[in-house]
DNA sequence: GAAGATTGAACATTCAATCTTA
DNA sequence: TAAGATTGAATGTTCAATCTTC
């Protein structure tokens, strides 16, 4: 069956949103690498913050990042070398890990975040209207929601509810 | 000074747009994946494909595409290797490299695209009204615009006049 | 010296086992 | 058997030289 090529307006539309795509996820990361972390390491950082004072379970840190278990062990191992967060032990189920924020990771995380909410700020919502932004959201649920569902079409499910970056530490 | 901390909305914003990123690209990637091209493969196909007979210089395949001279040549010589694309000496210039789309290439991105159409039709355009991708196309362009004046503050300039993807071959 | 391109090392991410415990 | 987590190999990306030609 012959496809349903995009049109003009349609091709336009969607080179506007790849580039948003690679601009904003190259710019956030520039951002964060002047202030000494990663994007990796402060999507972690962030939940890791804001939960109990215990640590979160690995499994349940991934599933706030929406990330496997494998990607989340190596970027915890690699973190907890640099001395930004700790492993230990969970009491009640032997299987399981739990992460924790160290007083390291905590500085780490309040010198970064006021820069990167400031960049957040003044990159995307300074040059958009209240009403951008509010229809932003909406047009970005509504695909989400799409992608979400056919994640179950061709592959496996995808859980993933993911945590907010530029979040108030 | 105090940073200007995101409102709830503007935080429900940022995250269903950092959302909208992370579920686009994972999406993407494993939709062409199904088709035996990565979205890497595909990126350089499409502009090769599109462009003269006698291929394009990799200085112009990187503009193109918005990627530096090293991740260009390490991913023009993997698909080398597997016979999507050829190098040959620039006449005129002997510093110059140019890169042309072989009959194989021709044939994975013939193979891949209407897939990839309808995945991108389907996903990101069938749950938009016409009115929303009029809206998103113009907010992507604003944010995108001041993101390319951001690059010039802290680092270097970035020409990057990207390819769009999903263009018809 | 600057531009075009390549290379190898370092780092990140994915994939396929593997191991332990529920 | 399934869930939680780790590991090592394969692949992809970034970074800092290096090399050739303008």
């Amino acid at each position: 069956m012959e496809p349903r090529w995009l049109d003009d307006e349609e091709q336009r539309a969607w080179r506007s949103l790849l580039d948003l795509l690679r601009h904003l996820g190259a710019g956030m990361e520039r951002q964060l690498a002047g202030s000494g972390v990663s994007g990796a390491d402060f999507r972690l950082l962030v939940p890791l913050s804001e939960g109990p004072p215990d640590g979160l379970r690995a499994r349940d840190l991934g599933q706030a990042v929406g990330w496997d278990r494998s990607r989340l062990s190596h970027q915890v191992r690699r973190m907890e070398e640099r001395g930004l967060l700790s492993r230990g032990g969970c009491s009640g189920d032997a299987r399981g890990t739990v992460v924790t924020i160290t007083e390291q990771g905590r500085s780490a995380l309040a010198q970064a975040a006021p820069g990167h909410v400031e960049w957040v700020r003044s990159h995307v919502f300074d040059p958009l209207t209240p009403a951008d932004v509010a229809v932003l959201t909406a047009i970005a649920d509504k695909v989400v929601a799409r992608l979400r569902d056919g994640s179950a079409d061709s592959c496996d499910a995808e859980p993933d509810q993911s945590a907010a970056p530029a979040a108030c530490p």
